[in-house]
RNA sequence: GCCCUCGUAGCUCAGACGGAUAGAGCAAGAGACUUCUAAUCUCUAGGUCGCAGGUUCGAAUCCUGCCGGGGGCGCCA
């Protein structure tokens, strides 16, 4: 018996249980909810449901748990109901109904854990971002690896996901960039607002070699302009190329140029003046964003005539919504925080539901190196990048160690700590999981052991309290996933992960799998072999949610 | 000054919607492999959940005020 299915058991009961003692059943709370007691002698599963319905049903809460444990006593799949402390009610499941999880992960195998919460929303996660001056750095990684698990996650509760990446090939930082390689292949000192390292060579010696003629003879707008188209070019196919390579790809890589190419810009700005939400000031051209929830107005077009950063932000919002997006997300760097409410604002001055976009704000990511916070410079070419991280630890251990924690929290990552124990990184305990289960299926197929269908195992004789804890835990990841996905919140299902690990490996401490001598597997070897199989199943699952790889031996 | 965010074990961090004795990993100490992968398991030790009030049957969680860290408050992008 899942959870989900105790949850609508206990409210039925409770229903009917008031309804009997001529008690309004509107007191019941919309979804009821069944936990896992941390202490054991708690029962398998514990509802606080007399607690909650006491009050305002006027009841005695105790009394209330009472009457429920009595009437779900009386259902075979339950084995006892206790009435604890201030009315908590604690149940325990006969092994047969617990074990319909098993049979339930077996039947819907990679889509164990996948729900219907979002079904066919259409969600446009717009992440990274980064503009294409420089390689990924620490902060970008982050949210390549997040936002690709929040991809995936809101994928499993049936939404469609088109991955974005936006950059602002627009503006001043794509001007020093290209200002840092034309000095560079001139063998001119990098201007003081420009970009440093290595890379910066890299690809200013590379648009020279791209061309047959001398680049460097063309006339300065004409050399710039190539410079630009090439360099840009070479910088982003090496960004695409190492987020592939982290596992991350996205759908559609979005050009602000494009915006104002199209005249998308123009039209939003005199849609915005027709509405009257632009009004003209000090020479430049305002949105009443104060209007609709931001500290202050701002400015769309400035008094040169030139569009601020805003304005191609509206028009970007404006295009999502006509590609027919419902939900627009968007994961920014800490540093980015002012810019949520202005770009609600816009949202609801172009009249669109504000709700529809989700700025997700996540803290940045620091370097520490002998404990000592380290200082990132572009300029002085001292950034770790996402290639960095990769060589140092692969990509399983960076996704994961970027992904296990909330994105409230800042992240300190120290190179030398990781590089040295990368064993320490929680995937290898996970992924170490799912390597013996596989072991433990690849030795019973070579012993001739068939565990044959699911339907046809004995679950019942799960019984060990190892097994319970592990079939129960199993049980809670369709609610995990949900919740990360309702919570945005992908760490979740890592967590959960490190969880289900370490209940796998307590049964296996505990409970042999395949017994030796046995030429003939007893029932209990069967039931064993399925519900591992079941484990592994979900081990894969989750890992699987995170871009993380699910290996078969290690 | 205003806004956002964080503050939980020595360290890194979980604890959504208020629930029972606050958890994990690492680090420290002690144990467990002739048998399915010891990258594992068991036990010990480690806490005024930043501080102070409030809400109530019940607060790490919600509210208020302080303290401390990080970030943001441009006609930059």
């Amino acid at each position: 018996m899942t959870p989900a299915a105790l949850a609508e058991l206990v409210r039925t009961t409770a229903a009917d249980v008031l309804s009997a003692r001529g008690v309004d059943t509107s007191v019941l709370p919309e979804k009821v909810t069944v936990e896992r007691p941390r202490n054991p002698e708690h029962g398998d599963y514990a509802t606080n449901l007399a607690m909650q319905v006491a009050k305002p049903a006027g009841l005695n809460p105790r009394e209330l748990a009472g009457w429920l444990a009595e009437s779900l006593a009386q259902r075979d799949e339950i084995t006892s109901a206790e009435v604890a402390g201030p009315g908590f009610l604690n149940l325990r499941l006969a092994a047969d109904a617990q074990a319909a999880i098993v049979r339930d992960v077996l039947t819907r195998q990679a889509a164990f854990g996948a729900g219907e919460l979002y079904s066919g929303l259409r969600v446009n996660l717009e992440f990274v971002s980064a503009n294409p001056t420089g390689p990924i750095h620490l902060g970008g990684s982050r949210w390549a690896a997040v936002g690709d698990a929040l991809g995936r996650v809101l994928t499993a509760q049936g939404a469609e996901v088109t991955r974005e990446y936006y950059f602002n090939d627009a503006g001043a930082q794509i001007d020093r960039f290209v200002r840092s390689l034309v000095a560079t292949a001139l063998g001119e000192e990098i201007p003081e607002d420009g970009y440093g390292g290595e890379y910066i060579a890299e690809i200013a010696s590379e648009v020279v070699k791209s061309r047959s003629d001398d680049v460097l003879a063309l006339p300065a707008e004409e050399r710039d302009e190539v410079f630009r188209r090439v360099g840009v070019g070479l910088m982003f196919d090496e960004i695409k190329r190492s987020l592939h390579e982290f596992g991350t790809d996205f759908d559609v890589f979005f050009h602000e140029d494009s915006l104002h190419n199209s005249g998308a810009v123009a039209e939003c700005v005199q849609r915005l003046k027709d509405s009257g939400n632009l009004y003209h000031a000090e020479g430049a051209w305002w949105l009443r964003s104060s209007e609709f929830g931001d500290d202050k107005d701002r400015v769309v077009i400035k008094s040169d005539g030139a569009p601020a950063y805003i304005a191609g932000d509206i028009a970007y919002l404006r295009d999502k919504s006509d590609r027919g997006f419902q939900l627009c997300l968007y994961m920014l760097g800490a540093d980015h925080h002012g810019y949520v409410s202005r770009l609600k604002a816009a949202a609801a001055a172009m009249g669109q539901d504000p709700d529809s976009v989700e700025v997700l704000i996540g803290q940045l990511v620091n370097l520490v190196r002998h404990g000592e916070p380290v200082r990132m410079s572009k300029r002085a070419g001292t950034v770790v990048t996402l290639e960095d991280l990769v060589e140092a630890v692969g990509v399983d251990a960076a996704r994961y160690s970027l992904i296990r924690s909330s994105v409230d929290s800042a992240v300190d990552i120290d190179l030398d700590l990781i590089s040295k124990h990368t064993n320490e990184n929680p995937v290898f305990y996970v992924q170490y999981a799912h390597a013996r289960l596989s072991s433990l299926q690849r030795n019973a197929l070579s012993l001739g052991i068939d565990r044959g269908d699911v339907e046809a195992a004995d679950l019942a004789l799960l019984t060990h309290d190892r097994e319970g804890d592990l079939i129960r835990t199993l049980g809670e990841f369709p609610r995990v996933v949900r919740s990360a996905a309702e919570l945005r919140e992908p760490h979740r299902v890592a967590r959960y992960l490190e969880d289900l690990a370490s209940a796998y490996h307590r049964f296996y401490d505990s409970c042999r799998v395949l017994q030796p001598g046995d030429d003939q597997p007893g029932p209990l070897t069967i039931a064993r072999l399925q519900l591992c199989e079941a484990a592994r199943q979900v081990l894969a699952n989750g890992l699987s949610l995170l871009g993380v790889s699910a290996p078969e031996q290690m």
